[in-house]
DNA sequence: CGCTCGCTTGATCTCCTTCAAGGACAGTGG
DNA sequence: CCACTGTCCTTGAAGGAGATCAAGCGAGCG
């Protein structure tokens, strides 16, 4: 069984080299481990938390309710990922955290996590840039839903979940686990549900990737990468299996 | 004359309290201080800057160019805001950083600015913070460009750049300058310059707002906000003579 | 067995794009 | 001093990507 702890410090480490002394200190961390249905918030607008969450298993997703109840997400988040180290250094939550599927997640105290930023520089960076990193995502969500017509926003937005799941080892056989509905894609892309349904009935056409039944198969890298004009280096990730294939 | 070192602790403090001592050893940094044309390109895609910029006058702006030579907007920077903080750890630039109309900007070495995250856990935090609110920004520009109608993409932008300018004491009688032409603004919304241009002209008639030479002129605040539907909390910004009308 | 949730399909509508051109203004050079 | 040129703003007409409205379908589940 791995710890809290240990899943950060993997994590981190996907994002730069941490040096075993300090991965250990991360990895001794102390958490509570806690359950959640699907569909549960687990940190809303306003709230100022006082622990920082790590996803051990489950999906989970960043949104915001606009003025006339539109729902816009802004961020998923897979297995071993920390959706929240934001609220370290900043004051409240203008945003909500909610479980898509059944979770378990890892809460480690904001307290225990600052005696590592004082003490430990190189754990530090790599928790900065675990947040850069975060905000280099937005950025491209951003030039994402405002450019992008609708079949290359969703073949973009697979092709970053499925680099993203490769990232974590969450990649066998060309397939990982994406238990989105489709109205959670339409709310990301900015899209309607109707409309992203045909999107993706198009692009199973082209024989690129299928997604169906919360599983994500990608039939055809190359193609789905060339659709999507899809380019990673904005995960800033150290090379992986797919790392040829940028 | 205010020195590069003291902008750039004046604009930390506008995100919370930094002691005396430390507003001193951020007032104190060294920096190159350089005129650069307008259009030019300050930080390029793939850069390894070695320097943080701080704006000392004019307006940059932060964008990547699409596969199809489109234009996306991520970001603008009024004088006395710092850009490119992230540029502290992460590897790269992903896009592009540029000056709007001529400016005067200031760069000050990574090496002095890592000095103060190691010996000044005040300064670190709100340096840290800074970039989270960038990252808060981006999340907000990714909800408008990928929900909100023409209109009230504009207004928000417009909002949330008169908030910013205020912050920053850019704010006269109601006034501030904003010198983008139209297709700036029509490429950081996403939309066309020409709708851009309609949407304007709408936006005008309602006697809220007033854009035109290069000055905003806020005319009837309440109801630009109405318009907008504007909630400055995301900007994380202390309190400040606009703040009772969030 | 009925019910809910998620997926699918069809028809119509609209906001925004695209294409095209004209006009105001400032800077530049003869 | 005036033509020339480029930049930015403005206007018009037509076309399209995606929204909206409405309904049916299949599967899991209490």
């Amino acid at each position: 069984m791995i710890s809290v702890g240990e899943t950060l410090a993997r994590h981190l480490s996907t994002f730069g080299k941490l040096p075993a002394k300090d991965f250990g200190a991360v990895a001794a961390l102390k958490a509570e481990v806690r359950d959640v249905p699907r569909h549960t918030d687990v940190l809303r607008n306003g709230d100022h938390p006082a622990h920082v969450v790590v996803v051990l298993s489950g999906l989970l997703h960043r949104y915001t309710i606009g003025p006339e109840g539109k729902r816009q997400i802004q961020s998923f988040f897979l297995p071993n990922e920390a959706p929240s180290l934001e609220t370290l250094y900043i004051n409240y939550m203008d945003n909500n955290l909610a479980a898509v599927v059944p979770a378990r997640l890892g809460f480690i105290s904001h307290d225990q996590i600052y005696r590592i930023i004082d003490e430990r520089p190189e754990a530090r960076k790599l928790l900065w840039r675990q947040t850069l990193v975060q905000a280099a995502i937005f950025r491209q969500w951003l030039v994402r839903n405002s450019n992008l017509p609708a079949h290359m926003s969703l073949a973009h937005l697979l092709c970053e979940m499925f680099v993203r799941a490769d990232a974590v080892g969450l990649v066998n056989d060309g397939r990982c686990a994406l238990p989105l509905t489709q109205e959670h894609v339409a709310d990301a892309l900015g899209l309607t549900a109707v409309h992203t349904n045909r999107t993706l009935q198009a692009l199973r056409e082209t024989g690129a990737v299928e997604w169906r039944g919360g599983e994500l198969t990608v039939q055809d890298w190359p193609k789905l990468r060339e659709i999507a004009r899809f380019d990673s280096s904005y995960l800033h990730l150290r090379p992986t299996k797919l790392a040829h294939a940028r």
